[in-house]
DNA sequence: AAAGCCGATTGACCCAGATCAATTTTGGCG
DNA sequence: CGCCAAAATTGATCTGGGTCAATCGGCTTT
């Protein structure tokens, strides 16, 4: 039997054993390109808290989300600080049209990224229009998360907007680790705040007496939904 | 003198002569494109206060805005109403991926559209990866404003919310007729209130409050910004 | 020009959520 | 462990903006 030849890639990972593979923008390529895509991006590390990108910096890479979660937001020059979104894996970030990062972006938890330079990968793109429809269709569906977020930010109450936050979030993670009752919450109450528009206190209030009414459970790093139904009703209002 | 053979197109208008031609999706086609696109496209009138389209409905058109100005915005089960956004000559509405559209859009005022049934455009879309990339483009640069809006919604005041309102309008009117004091309003204040996540009462109050403090002066249908300075001051905060 | 209507403004009062201020709980770390 | 710092909770109080209720004013209709 003869020795077979592997290639190596220099750090050390393939794009076909990639965890977001099926999901994140790469899904759109077949094997021939993953191959040629593979050599264009590299796995980075970040430690809870670290910044991976920051608002106003001009934009050098994208990044490919494949471990951990982010928190992206901006600030106000006073400080007031507005989440836009929590990434997950398979999240494409960094694209914007003016050449610098319009939101923040750093890990909550330790965090991988896939990360991309800018112009290999403008090129890349340049003569693979499905790649292009892949990144279109996640921008909109990003989009229309952002046309909800609004409404919940302008017109519900503290109590919609938790009950809202809890669902929604539970709803994302269904897709990567199943549905369940139990929600991990890896974000801060601080960070929660700051995504719906209210305060710590308000946040930490809503939960203290969604528990006393018996529609959840207040868990280290997380929730247990008890009356899902009860927090729909909530949230539907 | 021989008879001159003239293509009419069957509404009368071709795409050479459309007032947002340099600007919208279109600007990406070249002349021998245009050609194919003029056939694809129908110009359609709506009146003021009339329904475009609607949340929920089945996509079966995207929309090139041509003349007027429309709000677009999503309801709540019980009638609270969120604006997410004012569209413009130029704008392209109707993407997403659902199959139905996100948010409702009416004319504020007359409007005139550009209507495209859905499978045409995409078809023609296909093979044309530059106008795929216009498109994408245009997406992202709404994402941005999205984002912005969401910190207004969620950490901005009364009094910021307005003087930021006014000074974007009137940067975005500025590309269509030229920068001025000036600042027409065609939505209502009931518009407003729900485009900044206020009630009617307090955008009127705040508009009144910067007129006594002699930072602009409400005229019929618009306002004049008195103290551009003084108004941006506000904004930036 | 009087009547009627609808949007906008103004005033009086109220309350959801912010602010201020202690605790209490949790999570490292020597 | 026990100590410290950071995060979360809880309580007391305050207030920005909402709610409710009159007007006001400009347009249309006749």
């Amino acid at each position: 039997m003869r020795t077979s030849v592997v290639t190596i890639k220099p750090n050390g990972y393939f794009c076909t054993d990639c965890a977001v593979r099926g999901f994140a923008v790469c899904s759109s390529l077949d094997a021939a390109e993953l191959r040629a895509f593979e050599h264009l991006g590299r796995r980075v590390h970040f430690a809870t808290g670290e910044t991976v990108f920051s608002e106003e910096d001009i934009t050098t890479s994208f990044y490919n989300l494949l471990e951990g979660v982010m928190r992206l937001y901006k600030l106000l020059p006073d400080g007031r600080r507005q989440i836009v979104g929590f990434a997950l894996p398979g999240d494409f970030l960094g694209m914007n049209i003016s050449g610098r990062h319009n939101f923040s972006g750093d890990a909550i938890g330790a965090v991988t990224v896939c990360q991309f330079a800018k112009a290999p990968f403008g090129r890349f793109i340049e003569d693979r229009p499905h790649l292009l429809r892949r990144i279109n269709e996640m921008t909109i569906r990003e989009l229309s998360q952002a046309r909800d977020h609004m409404v919940l930010l302008g017109r519900r109450s503290a109590d919609e907007k938790v009950a809202t936050f809890l669902l929604g979030w539970r709803e994302r993670l269904f897709s990567l680790e199943g549905l369940s009752n139990t929600v991990p919450l890896p974000m801060s109450r601080q960070d929660i705040a700051d995504y719906l528009g209210l305060t710590i206190e308000t946040v930490s209030r809503t939960f203290t007496k969604l528990e006393r009414h018996g529609a959840i459970e207040i868990l280290h790093g997380g929730i247990s939904l008890r009356d899902p139904a009860r927090v729909e009703a909530l949230a539907a209002a």
